[in-house]
DNA sequence: TCTCATATTTTGACTAATCAAACAAACCTA
DNA sequence: TAGGTTTGTTTGATTAGTCAAAATATGAGA
């Protein structure tokens, strides 16, 4: 069994590798990432490679094997249904389900964890969009077309935010932009590093974000 | 914060406790309990003292203080909380929970409790009777008449069936033991070393019990 | 009260995960 | 290509929790 630091580092490890499949990821990001000085990870991924979970090229980089990659799946495939059962079934906001998840993903046994999915009807997605994979470890691709590069004056469906920053979700839900919703693009100024756009439906005028911001939401282009 | 380790050693420090109110623990029960060698829970219950959970007496053995009490309450109260909701909410058997609740328990919020609280409706009683301790550290005083001290003749409704033993829930849950059901007890011989109990709106005859089994479960005398 | 069995404590060692800080390699850049 | 910066690795320590086995205290019986 894996504990849940090697779990932690794993997750993380996927989630490094997703900007750029089959990179290495430098072992500095992978520190940042996980809140700990270099040289944790340094000696946390040669235990990681000895049990076969990573390919590790020293003073290069890591990478996940196929048996790592199908460990990330199970574990986020917990991560993002509880996140949804949080939501749907307890009623919490989605600005904080993503901190609850992080400790009750190591906590939850299979069985359990196939009552909620059968529970919440299996669910394709978490409450921030992102898919959850499937118990034999298929996952769908996901909608990886950053908001902070759209195009002005096309029409987009939000597909996904990102989720880990409670302030910047609950800043979102006050706009409307959450999964599902259609908006249109009124400008991409890169000089003024700022995105607008319109939410159909909705009263208040356009919303305007940061490119930092709308680099954390993900759209697919409608039409 | 306490880790799920002192957590596990205050709880059952206070089950063991619970037998005998008041009572120092001696040291090598304890070790027994959480199944680890006696040293080490010298040396552990020394820290607990030292962070003023427990009271140690050298060699005499070892109680909760008022602090300690409440942590075991807050832990119970998630743990029974957890498996009222695991049956209630997401159908698991009576005879299961308890060893999924001994994981959850150590990772769930209040604030997820709280939730799991006012969805099952402020529930006094955990799945096998055992009283849920309420947020302030109020606690129901549990039935303690074992039913292997049953008087025969006498009719009793049951209040409690010990929860650790999966395969003796099971057998429970198939004769009607369970929390709610009257009984009479029609035997209760010493020297055979078992009880023989018949159950009120049950078709199948009456069903016999050795005093171990009969210990696990605790009634209430009717009239 | 002496002795022995039993319970408890101590000591030394181990694993997992971490940090600080010294060290080494790689990579720019002039 | 020589130097300096950045990035990564090593080394030595630390903390939590544990075990094995040696040492010690306690209490009960003779």
């Amino acid at each position: 069994m894996a504990s849940s630091t090697v779990e932690d580092y794993i997750k993380r490890l996927y989630h490094e590798q997703q900007r750029e499949p089959g990179a290495l990821v430098p072992m500095g990001r992978l520190a940042e990432a996980m809140g700990v000085v270099p040289g944790t990870v340094t000696t946390m991924i040669k235990a990681l490679a000895d049990s076969g979970l990573v390919d590790y090229e020293p003073r290069a980089g890591v990478r996940l094997t196929r048996g790592g990659e199908q460990l990330a799946l199970h574990v986020l495939r917990r991560h993002r249904l509880v996140e949804l059962f949080l939501v749907q079934t307890l009623g919490l906001d989605w600005s904080e389900v993503h901190q609850e998840a992080e400790e009750l993903e190591h906590a939850i046994s299979d069985k359990v964890l196939d009552r909620i999915d059968a529970l919440l009807g299996h669910p394709a997605a978490d409450p921030h969009g992102s898919p959850i994979p499937r118990a034999n470890g298929e996952v769908a691709q996901q909608a990886n077309l950053a908001l902070s590069a759209s195009e002005p004056g096309h029409t987009y469906q939000i597909a996904r935010v990102a989720d880990s920053d409670a302030r910047f979700l609950q800043f979102a839900e006050r706009n409307g932009l959450v999964p599902g919703a259609t908006i249109t693009v009124e400008s991409n100024d890169a000089s003024a590093d700022a995105v607008t756009v319109r939410c159909h439906g909705r009263s208040p005028a356009a919303c305007m974000l940061g490119s930092a911001a709308a680099a954390r939401i993900f759209v697919t282009p409608v039409n």
